[in-house]
Order: C-alpha cells, then structure tokens, then sequence
DNA sequence: GGCGTGACTATGG
DNA sequence: ACCATAGCCACGC
C-alpha cells in the first residue's frame, strides 16, 4: 500500500465516519469493510487517532471496536471526554461500553447499498 | 529485513 | 466474562 493508496483510504474512512446518524456507532472492521479494506481495521483506528489530534471536524467518538467497547477514549482529552460525547448524544455508555450495542450499531453498508 | 507496538477481530480455554 | 493466541497492516527503530 502506497502514499496515494493511503490517502484515498483515509479520505474514505473520513467519508464513511462523516456519514454516522446522530445517536448510532459503528466499528472498525465495519468501516474497513465498507470502504473496501476488510482487513485493515487497525489501520481505522490509527487515522482516528491522527484525526483526534489534527483539527478536523468527524465524530470519531462515534467509531467503537466491534464489541461496542470505547476502545479509543484515551486519546481524547480528560478521560472521559469520549463517553461524554456519545452520552450527549443520547448513548448510554456503562463500564466503557456502549449499552444495548446491537441497536446502536451502524452498518455503513446498509447505507451504502440503499 | 527483524521486532515490537497499536482506537482491531475471531476463536478457544 | 476474562486471558491467551493467532491473523491482520502500517510505522518506527
């Protein structure tokens, strides 16, 4: 995988993460799934984690492994700035995972193909 | 090229 | 539910 190949997928994944309803999650292996990488969901979570630091504007948060765990929240800011997001959002978060995770979950496939 | 590491996953004890 | 393994891919040393 090449400097250009990178880019489209980080721009893909950034498309894909943009496209998150308010109120709903997805997972890595979703998002890699969806843009055409199935098995680069480790590479998901590391261009999240660059978003994090770099000013751009998706909803990261929205974006859990694929148990629903808030698997990222140490890179946002005081801790619990991550569950504090998604709680604002009308999603309950117990023990750094998201609860009733199989009606919060968001296959980015499903939108794709409607 | 080898080796360890990480916002990952699936599978088996 | 928790831990260990084993695939997986890019990156840095």
């Amino acid at each position: 995988m090449d400097k250009s190949e990178r880019e489209s997928f980080t721009k893909a994944v950034y498309d894909i993460v943009k496209t998150i309803p308010l109120g709903r999650a997805t997972s890595y292996a979703a998002i890699a799934r969806a843009v055409g990488y199935p098995n680069f969901s480790r590479l998901v979570g590391q261009v999240m984690k660059n978003n994090n630091t770099r000013t751009e504007k998706i909803p990261a948060h929205r974006v859990v492994n694929s148990q629903g765990k808030l698997s990222g929240k140490d890179a946002f800011g005081s801790g619990n700035e991550m569950q504090s997001l998604l709680e604002s959002e009308g999603i309950t978060v117990i023990n750094d995972k998201i609860a009733d995770w199989k009606t919060i979950y968001w296959n980015p496939i499903d939108e794709i193909e409607l």
